[in-house]
DNA sequence: AATGAATGAGAGTTCATTCAT
DNA sequence: GATGAATGAACTCTCATTCAT
């Protein structure tokens, strides 16, 4: 959420003092996403925005400084989501390489339910590439510190972590966009048994 | 360039017929790169590319259609320096998996020479996601298809070659954001053997 | 203030009935007073207003049927404020030029305290061109009854106390300008001398 | 005008390079003039201005940067004429007091002919205050210096140039707005004997 | 081939005012 | 008496595109 407990929104709105402004800004940003999912930021408008959300044009601006403000919310909370969703579904796993396929699929799961995730977060670059990179670095340092700890404990090879969280996460990006947005394949499963088997064995023959 | 053989732009105009127009061409598509680059496709205007290309609004559409058929000329064009620089530097490879260690480094160099070309094709995809998708599936038929001959001839293991078409693209593609774009390393070799080594071998302790 | 002794304000609207009420509508006022000094009538608005009075908006249409009719009342409340603050300081004085003087002396004293009033006087001229000839017709009938008083017991020179009036009224409302607003001199009484000395006796040299 | 000869107007922007060009930024800026002058900066529109002028909405911007542009175009513009009107009228006086007087017949006249001059003036104000004081400014530095040259000449009494300098331009300007502007009395001729009196003798009765 | 003035639809944003609570 | 969310018309400003020269 762009609401921290301070009690204000980030870009500086007093956030809604009743339960019928939050009701609101709740319905706003959900018609953001909508329209900024199928638009793209530069396209959408804040009237498609608001007559999504079926309000006055003026009402946005009671709860969001101007259009970036909103991208920015939007942003943050799509990622608070997919961070959720991970942490769930990565949670069984007993390895770091089961961790690994949990959380493959559980970001294809996700892409696949959340298809405006791709344009929201690819905009973001060209609004303000500190959004785009911002976004990315949060998950480079969280799987960073995992590969650390794997490695510690002689769960996988050593090896630089950072460079491979980021290999990681190109991985998963890449897939996404290729297999859960553009062209399902027939078994999604076999998939992520193909990328899982190159991210344990790598490429060579033996 | 966005030129074919049979003598006509593809956007229907007809190509300059005198040396003159072929270089107010070029200056109008160097102009595109710089401003494109840094602007971003939505925020950069015509009126910017053609002060930057020093000639006056009109003659912009002498040669480009319209915003769109210039930054597809764009795309078309830095797409072929790119295929370029990566098969002369992937050429003298012997074996598959130096032909990832070149075409990762020769990526990288690229990128750093040419810090325009993710905004770019990052836009693309809002300016017509099939701009972005073909830009990499042109690299996924190339990867895939080399990466079948090389399991065919016992290279490499066995396994879905398009499935690691895609991982791979996708590694090069974030290696390349946060280390050449984003922050520079101390040094980029190290980050391409840690690539390559996992690429190589897979994070799995043996 | 803009209440008369019928018991309604100028506006239509009901006065404040408690206390509570009369002092929200001066908090109100004085709101006023800051915001349309520092920023003017048109950029000023009632939410910055609401504010400053730390009020709801809607508190505003309370006590004020508009916008205009606020800033009305502030006129009004500063050209009493004006008159009252002249009138004790002129009452002393034995002769007409004293009484200029004196009159030049507290007009100065009081825009050195009211640093808003010439702003607030000349926004007016757009909201109304009344108001703001109002306000200087007051003055200009009570000098010219003044005037022409003193020049039927001789003390000064015969002539046409009209248009002496506006001269006098020009005078101090430019020195009030230059020497109380925008540049203070070294010596104010230096400069009311010298006026008071040019109204005195002209000019010309003999 | 606001285009100085290094060949680019105040505001940054180009020049008309055509005569086509010349002939709307004119009729732009005499457009402006009626309709500031009637509304009022602020409630003038620039849609407004541009119907005025027969063009439409976008052609404003290739001739002034933005509302303020013009509007300190054409203050600018007025200040001119105004100077060129009063240096053409007071020219052939003999003495300083015959200049007084030809000076303010002049500024009545150039008011009656302009009545928009207050207007835009006053509003200048609250566009930028220095807009305002320049304006002044301008006029209290002429007049102090004549007035210290007739003094040392002793054309006029020994006293503060400066101090007198803005009592005169104080008159001036509100005998115009009373006499020319207002209410226009049976006789100019009487209010400018009547005026002239007061500032040559003074006063005092002797 | 080249120019640059002109267009006008449409964007983001503000704000005086209303009204249900 | 007081609140603050909601309204929507109106404004300023931008820019891809056209066209007469």
């Amino acid at each position: 959420m762009s609401q921290t407990e301070s009690g204000r929104t980030d870009s500086g709105l007093c956030p809604p003092k009743t339960a019928r402004g939050q009701k609101t800004r709740e319905s706003l940003l959900r018609a953001a996403e909508k329209v900024f999912g199928e638009k793209g930021y530069y396209v959408a408008s804040i009237s498609e925005i608001t007559q999504e959300a079926k309000v006055a044009m003026g009402t946005f601006y009671l709860y969001f400084k101007d259009k970036e403000d909103v991208f920015r919310a939007l942003v943050q909370h799509m990622l608070e989501l997919l961070r959720t969703h991970l942490r769930k579904h990565v949670a069984p796993a007993t390895s770091q390489i089961e961790a690994e396929r949990l959380g493959l699929k559980a970001f294809l799961s996700f892409v696949s339910r959340h298809k405006n995730l791709y344009r929201i977060v690819l905009d973001s670059y060209s609004v303000d590439e500190t959004i785009y990179s911002g976004y990315f670095q949060v998950f480079a340092d969280l799987y960073s510190r995992r590969l650390s700890r794997a490695a510690e404990q002689g769960e996988v090879r050593p090896g630089d972590a950072e460079v491979r969280a980021w290999c990681l996460i190109g991985i998963s990006n890449f897939l996404g966009m290729r297999y859960a947005l553009w062209k399902r394949p027939a078994s999604m499963e076999k998939v992520v048994d193909a990328a899982v088997d190159m991210i344990t064995h790598g490429l060579q023959a033996r």
